[in-house]
DNA sequence: ATCGTATATGCGCACTCATGCAGATACGCA
DNA sequence: TGCGTATCTGCATGAGTGCGCATATACGAT
């Protein structure tokens, strides 16, 4: 399926690219995990459900920040949450997340950024 | 540091958050991969190595648009340039991103967002 | 001069955070 | 039982910020 590389310029090879919609949506997805706060909320979901105010504590955030990123979550599919009282006990709804997670904290601690080398291939 | 404090209902067991270092760098990578446009184009780099117009042929975007996100990606460590000529044939510098992708377009292809319930738990 | 690539600038849009307020529920006390 | 208060959560708004795209310009190579 992968093209032979090499040669080939402009011509389009013969695998096949992700359909749009696909594109779309796993944008959307890196996008929610692209914040700190929701990072660390979403890594302390995976591990039980918790409640805004200990998620809060947790991520070092504000309990209302907390709440706002728990609703696009939510509206994302990728957390749900359970009324008990006046708590909400949220929990991760999805178990790709955490490979995810799993895979960039990862690549975080792999990665080496020492030197901006914009222009490595130059000469 | 966040840490003890009181006040917070133990739902969770001790468990460890991420460095915040490591989380910052989590989130910078999720970013660089929340725009369909570097999507693609690392999609297609991961099949081998093309050119800015190649890329952005098969991405659909603007010559210019594609060499700007090939500059990022190229500062943040995710792709590297090779000069021939006149031209510059981009590759992808890192597998990690490789299993970051097939994820997110998995989950993307899995994912059923139909419901946005966001009252599913109240009243 | 032409082509391929890189970079600078301005615009429009979306996002995060902080503030304030409202709804809902639990608790204390007469 | 009834009432008032405190707490938890959700929603709306404004300020500040960053990103992507389009345009224009510059550099290098043939």
């Amino acid at each position: 399926m992968a093209g032979m590389l090499g040669g080939m310029h402009n011509s389009l090879p013969d695998f096949e690219m992700p359909h749009e919609e696909q594109v779309h949506l796993a944008a959307e997805t890196f996008r929610l995990l692209a914040d700190p706060t929701r990072i660390k909320v979403l890594w302390a979901l995976l591990q039980g459900e918790s409640s805004v105010a200990c998620l809060a504590d947790l991520a070092g955030a504000a309990p209302t920040a907390v709440s706002q990123h728990l609703a696009k979550l939510r509206l994302a599919g990728l957390v749900k949450g359970r009324r008990e009282g006046t708590f909400v006990y949220y929990s991760a709804a999805d178990e790709h997340v955490r490979g995810l997670l799993r895979q960039a904290l990862f690549h975080a601690d792999h990665v080496d950024r020492g030197q901006p080398d914009a222009n490595s291939y130059s000469h």
